[in-house]
DNA sequence: TGCACTTTGGCAACAGCGTTGCTTAAGTGG
DNA sequence: CCACTTAAGCAACGCTGTTGCCAAAGTGCA
């Protein structure tokens, strides 16, 4: 009738509205929030009752899903903690190798590949030059020997492969749009061209989601930021709940071509006052702090408006100039909190994550689920 | 150990992360999720298969919701609908008098308390000046005043009192800050004060997230939208997945307090170039237009950026010219959406309600969670 | 009128979830 | 050595949604 009583979990896909949770449901999620706290646990593991204690389940219940869990593999126990006075509480950790995940960054000119373990640890990675006008099927064929190339060394079981890339795109159905100066790539079905190639599961996303579920997987967060990025355009990826907000037709984070100026100087958008004009025009003329302040500008809107925990801020133009951009965008957004009549709170931070970043933000597009961080 | 076993549901409380869910909350969460089908339904009802459908459960496990939601007097058979060959389907409908809330409106100068059935409907509604000068316990007394005399007809079940306003505050603690004008209102306890006085729960909240509320209950989405409210002030309230958003600090929002103009005109709020600012100052000259265009590029900015489906624009100066805000609204919406390469999608309508929206809303604060919208 | 068929929805048995009560394992400390 | 503490498993339990089966209540055709 329905069909459930598929292995893998969640139950049935109903589309329209909130969904009704079987037992599998609640299985599942129970399952994926123990190996979450696994996971932000690392190597130090954790124990059956502080489990149960993180979770508010009993610790009977954790005992048992512990125990399927490492019947399925995905647990090993590893030692014991000093005593309390009692017995001593057994270690648990995540075993990283019970499966790996492919991330794939598609850079303007680069590609960047890199497997995970389960943890997110980069286990393997390669490099490759990219040309994106040498149309999609080459450029799908040339992806997937990359992929296969690394592959080639491991052999743990594999997720899939999570792939990244610039510009505006259809994450549910894995569809390109509007690749810049590639008229070509218009309506290109990235997802199901790769999945038929490498015979596996692919996800799509925009790089900048990717590099923000990176950072909110390796913050360990439940709560919300906003990773702005500022390189050769100007995005940003938004974590509510410890989970990407995609918006409806998956295109949220359009951050770049917020108006800041009405009628100023005219965008590449074809629009006038954009910010992303407005910023890179102020780093070509080598005002830094300009750009920043008016990085701080959208940053306090964005702010005001979505109530989030934290900024963190990336791309080449942030780190190469680091501390003016921290310091420009904090001190906006504390002055803006100040004129609202709140003290300052919302912290600003260069994201760690280096060249690797989106690719394992990539990877993270498979790995996230497992952990209960909704595919979106 | 940890406080399960409570009648009322969701089990246990932990604080930080995703908790786990146990069988309490499955049966709760399904429950409400009937209900809310239910609740859409209407006066034609809907039928257990129906609801099956919906919910992706059995219709056996339909079935024996139904049973405990009749045996606690929340739904009743209400006749059968057509054959289509076999056995008619029963119609089930939701007994609108399981349960009364009440919603309480404290505008800057007027009082407006509704009390609402479980389907929303208002069945009672009162209307008193209010003079917020007057001091927080004599505010609180003649509020108390009003609802008693409001419950004195009305004979069912009082879930709580739901009380909306303007301006910062704090939804979780129900702590008020900067009452504009009235700095003696800085930090006081309403929740506590108002729920002591009456003995009844009481949520608090702001005016623009109570009418974001009401509209999320009565288009019966579980979609996202805006509600971008422009009276005395500029404000919004937003709904993603059917939920309200309010973000880290329940501040979520603040959209007049953004900036379009860099270095603009100043602001009441001693910033620059303040949408709120360039709004109020186009139609305080009489330029409807260019306070629509202005209005208009900051929705764009907001659709931009979190990708909503629908924009609703509501307040007294909307509602005096309801075409000129639509239409200017939809027309940036539509042009900025054409830059970016897009087709135009994202529909602006004005919001119904009328004069006791935000009231209802406030009542949905206490009706709502039953329906399975989150209380945020 | 009778019978085959369709559809609805309840009853009973079931597998599986987290919970409870109790027992065993494995330490500490006087 | 023994009392005590803490961790974790076993068994029984209550409850969930699910499955298989059957009665109820219609339609439609002979």
């Amino acid at each position: 009738m329905n069909g459930n009583g598929n292995g893998t979990g969640n139950g049935n896909g109903r589309a329209a509205g909130a969904t009704g949770v079987n037992l599998l449901a609640l299985r599942s999620h129970n399952g994926a929030l123990v190996l979450d706290l696994l996971r932000t646990a690392g190597a130090a593991g954790i124990s059956r009752l502080e489990l149960a204690d993180r979770t508010g389940l009993t610790p009977q219940a954790v005992s048992k899903i512990i125990a399927r869990l490492r019947v399925d593999g995905l647990v090993t126990e590893a030692g014991y903690r000093a005593s309390t006075g009692g017995k001593p509480r057994t270690v648990l950790r995540l075993v990283p190798d019970a499966g790996h995940a492919v991330g794939l960054h598609l850079d303007r000119d680069a590609l960047t590949a890199v497997v995970c373990d389960l943890t997110g640890t980069v286990v393997g990675e390669r490099r490759a030059p990219l040309y994106l006008g040498a149309g999609a099927e080459a450029v799908v064929e040339s992806a997937a020997r990359e992929v296969e190339g690394l592959l080639a060394e491991e052999g743990a079981p594999l997720l899939g492969v999570g792939v990244a890339l610039p510009g505006p795109l259809d994450h549910l159905h894995g569809v390109l749009h509007r690749v810049t100066g590639f008229p070509e790539w218009e309506g290109f079905p990235l997802r199901a061209a790769l999945a038929r190639r490498l015979r596996t599961s692919v996800v799509v996303d925009k790089d900048t989601n990717a590099a923000a579920l990176r950072l909110a997987v390796a913050l360990g967060t439940h709560g919300s930021f906003a990773y702005i990025h500022l390189g050769t355009g100007l995005g940003a990826g938004l974590v509510f709940g410890g989970a990407v907000h995609r918006g409806a037709r998956t295109r949220a984070g359009e951050f770049g071509h917020q108006i800041v100026q009405l009628d100023g100087p005219p965008c590449s958008c074809g629009n006038r006052g954009c910010i992303e004009a407005l910023c890179l025009a102020a780093v070509a003329r080598g005002d830094v702090g300009e750009a920043a302040r008016v990085l701080g500008a959208g940053a306090a809107n964005l702010v005001g408006l979505l109530d989030i925990e934290l900024v963190l801020l990336g791309g080449r133009t942030v780190e190469e100039h680091p501390d003016v951009f921290v310091r420009g965008v904090g001190a906006m957004l504390d002055e803006w909190a100040r004129l609202q009549g709140e003290e300052p709170y919302v912290p600003v931070r260069v994201a760690s994550g280096g060249s690797l970043g989106v690719a394992e933000g990539a990877a993270q597009l498979l790995l996230a689920p497992l952990f209960g961080r909704a595919d979106g």
